[in-house]
DNA sequence: ATGAAAGCGCTAACAC
DNA sequence: GTGTTAGCGCTTTCAT
């Protein structure tokens, strides 16, 4: 045994948990042995990997990875920063991440804004001490001082969601502006006259503003003369009440209204379930269309027209192209636009 | 200036970043220093503070939490163990977790074991890695090696969702089979006398197993001489389009059902829809409730008949009980019933 | 195939 | 109020 059985003179309060020299005494060999057996084992003989497994298990040791981390200066640790974490959009997007980063080793940091720009900062600011390999961001618009932390990372960083022409990194999303302007063609082309758009604006929340505006630019394209009627409820929360009461709002501002385009499909199904308990007819009385095409959309009574948009194929290609810059496969940025396609159904 | 004009002789390759030591020399004090007065400015004199501050923001200087981690023996890091991320109520407890910890400065690390005690394990192994300050795990059952894994972690540890007379340290849930068996006392209240259980059994989800049980016990109860109807999709997905096939099973299998019981408001949700779609009263022809009380339940028609749970509440008293252990206030285990309760409305 | 030495960037302990 | 010293537990580099 090379283990000094008085042990050393503890000077400061050890860990007080297995370290690899632990393992390395008890099986033997150097705590370098035992490091190249845990992660190279090829470089070492049979004989004595089986020898250090025997030791780690019977120490029951777990390597710290903040040690590991500080010597290798790689965390094997991405940083995921998200709006909310409920809102099911980003929780999908998040799981195609995970499903693609796990079987690489890659753990996941989350973090979630609440859509200010200036929390979204201190995140980031607080999640780079973690000395990520990578990073997974929502959003392209981000306060000067984040801009900078991000592009002097060093790391790959996937910005998702929106589109823009002058990604930080890398980008995969797909324009919010051409959905919308293609469901407004949709409508249009169906016959509606009279659309009335219908968001909740949440301050920061840039995607929702993207769409609203091109609602206004669509509308005064295809339909002369129209105005771009928009209602919103003003508190920035996304939820059936919300739609029920933009319903309200529309029905009394604009009477006029034929079809009711709602930014989220969550709003059109509140909105939508709201129209048969008051026994108007959708789409006779009035159309409504969605955004976002979640699974209540095929499900509701009409049917409900909507965009959809790859949540999870989001988080897929960005776990993809972290993956590869962490490999140094690709040291290209690359842009990718997942998107999007108009689900023509029942409700207009 | 302390700082040698040569610089060190580099024998390794650097981070390449700005240490503790580039703000100390620019500073002109020491590093430890630098350390107090980003820590604990009250140690420091204020001319320091704001000598150090502005070298910190010159050099733009990101504290690398690993190296902090190793010497402090602390991560300011919490795992959190859940089966997916893209199920909205583990989203929510996320959400309220997340919420707590946040202000605390402790950061979020998240595992999703897909339901499976093996994956589950891997997680918790890998994640212990990270010497997380406290970690939150979904369930009460796990592997004999995970269970041993945490209890001798020496962290505070938070079992949630779940209820068990063993837990492993604190515990924050409700009782699953108390919930059932409330909701089948209350439709049999109603009259029903032919209820069936409707739930889509995931291998390894034990509590969707704990509410099947619940109801075969509590059917014999309270119904002598009544099958214990169960009817199972065999897929483990949780979605509407489940909902309208156990529908579909049970109508088929079972067509003296007059109340189907749903374990979850998403399948309730999609067989409801499907009624209305078929023609089919409800509760005229066919009594419906689900389980979970999620925001669809209240906007369906007719309104669906289930059980609220706390969701987000598990989170956020999860994270306060991680915050007093970890802060040394209180040492005992706690153990937290959220309870449940029957919400009655109109589809049962 | 294995080991020895050095050091990653920070904080704890103790001095002054 | 501030500095000095000695590590935290691991990986890298270089020897053998």
């Amino acid at each position: 045994m090379t283990a000094d059985p008085l042990g050393p003179p503890l000077t400061r309060r050890a860990t007080l948990s297995v370290t690899l020299n632990d393992v390395a005494s008890l099986a033997n060999v150097s705590p370098q042995t035992v490091s190249r057996a845990i992660r190279n084992p090829e470089l070492v003989s049979e004989r004595t990997v089986t020898r250090v497994q025997w030791a780690i298990s019977t120490t029951g040791y777990v390597p710290n990875l903040a040690a590991s981390n500080l010597a290798s200066n790689r965390s094997k640790t991405i940083a995921a920063i998200i709006p909310t974490i409920s809102a099911s959009v980003f929780a999908d997007a998040l799981h195609g991440l995970d499903a693609v980063l796990t079987p690489h080793g890659y753990q996941l940091f989350i973090g979630a804004t609440d859509y200010s720009i200036d929390r979204e900062e201190e995140l980031i600011r607080a999640f780079m001490g973690r000395r990520p390999d990578g990073l997974f961001i929502v959003g392209t618009k981000h306060t000067p001082a984040a801009t900078l932390l991000l592009r002097k990372s060093r790391i790959p960083i996937v910005e998702a969601w929106n589109w823009t022409d002058e990604p930080i990194d890398n980008l995969v999303g797909f324009s919010n502006s051409d959905a919308i302007e293609a469901i407004v063609e949709y409508v249009v082309s169906k016959g509606y006259k009279h659309p009335t758009f219908a968001a909740s604006l949440q301050p920061g929340d840039s995607r929702a503003l993207d769409r609203q505006e091109s609602f206004a630019r669509t509308v005064a394209r295809l339909l002369p003369g129209e105005p771009p009627r928009v209602v919103d409820s003003g508190t920035g929360v996304i939820d059936m009440d919300a739609g029920v009461r933009l319903l309200d709002i529309a029905l009394k501002r604009h009477p006029e209204t034929d079809v009711l385009m709602f930014a989220s499909d969550i709003f059109a199904a509140g909105a939508l379930l709201e129209c048969r308990r008051r026994g108007i007819s959708v789409p006779g009385d009035l159309a409504i269309t969605g955004f976002g095409d979640f699974e209540i959309s095929r499900h509701l009574l009409p049917t409900l027209t909507t965009v959809a948009v790859p949540n999870v194929e989001i988080g897929t290609r960005a776990g993809e192209l972290l993956i590869a810059r962490m490999s140094g496969i690709g040291e290209e940025s690359e842009m990718v636009d997942l998107g999007f396609s108009v689900v023509a159904r029942e409700s207009a």
